[in-house]
DNA sequence: CGAATGCGTTAGCGTACGCTAACCTATTCA
DNA sequence: TGAATAGGTTAGCGTACGCTAACGCATTCG
């Protein structure tokens, strides 16, 4: 199976994935933000629901995709395992940094 | 420039930023966790010195590689940034389906 | 000094990715 | 019933990616 990581990997998909946070679309309606067709669109979303982040509802023509809550959980765990403890303490450490800069 | 979202895109790169996470080492110090050449651990490392993740100390015949403070920070901003309220409701949803299915 | 070590550089290879174009199916509407 | 609409499917294209192999350049050590 596909990599869940690889979804955001793709600038197009994360954006997908931001407009289907505000509610279920058709594919239609979301490709009506984006440059490419409607069938690279299409593509994505069927990648998306291959890797279980989103889902799909049919209801006559249209179909309507929403996030899927459990895959979205999912994608949460990935980056949390990713940012370890290390890493927090040095974003800590850049910020002192920049506090510093705007004292002097 | 090169995107600071490809970063995470790959499981090597990844695997990098973690192990930095432990302190400064040297390429060959790396390299002896993965199973890809020394070489392409290198071009890995220069790519992410080119997105300002980490950054390189010459001592001797050795380079000293370590994560750059203000990098880090850059690529929790971009997880922040990409991971709106709208997900996070979408998470307590799904660990609240979760907590159901536990209890039946 | 010459050998060895650490590391960057480059060319080139295989492959996967994102996209378009063209086509096909299912559903709705006149 | 036929046209229109929504959307999945497929072939194929260009390109970028990750990697290896081979080499070059410092630096250290015997």
């Amino acid at each position: 199976m596909a990599d869940l990581w690889e979804v955001i990997s793709d600038s197009n998909r994360r954006q997908l994935v931001q407009l289907l946070g505000q509610g279920e679309k058709t594919v239609t309606q979301l490709s009506a933000h984006f440059p490419v067709s409607r069938s690279a669109i299409s593509q994505h979303l069927l990648f998306l629901v291959d890797v279980g982040l989103i889902r799909a509802r049919k209801e006559g023509r249209n179909r309507y995709y929403s996030l899927n809550p459990e895959g979205v959980s999912k994608l949460q765990g990935l980056f949390e395992r990713f940012w370890t403890n290390e890493l927090d303490l040095l974003v800590a450490e850049a910020e002192q940094l920049h506090h510093n800069k705007g004292e002097m």
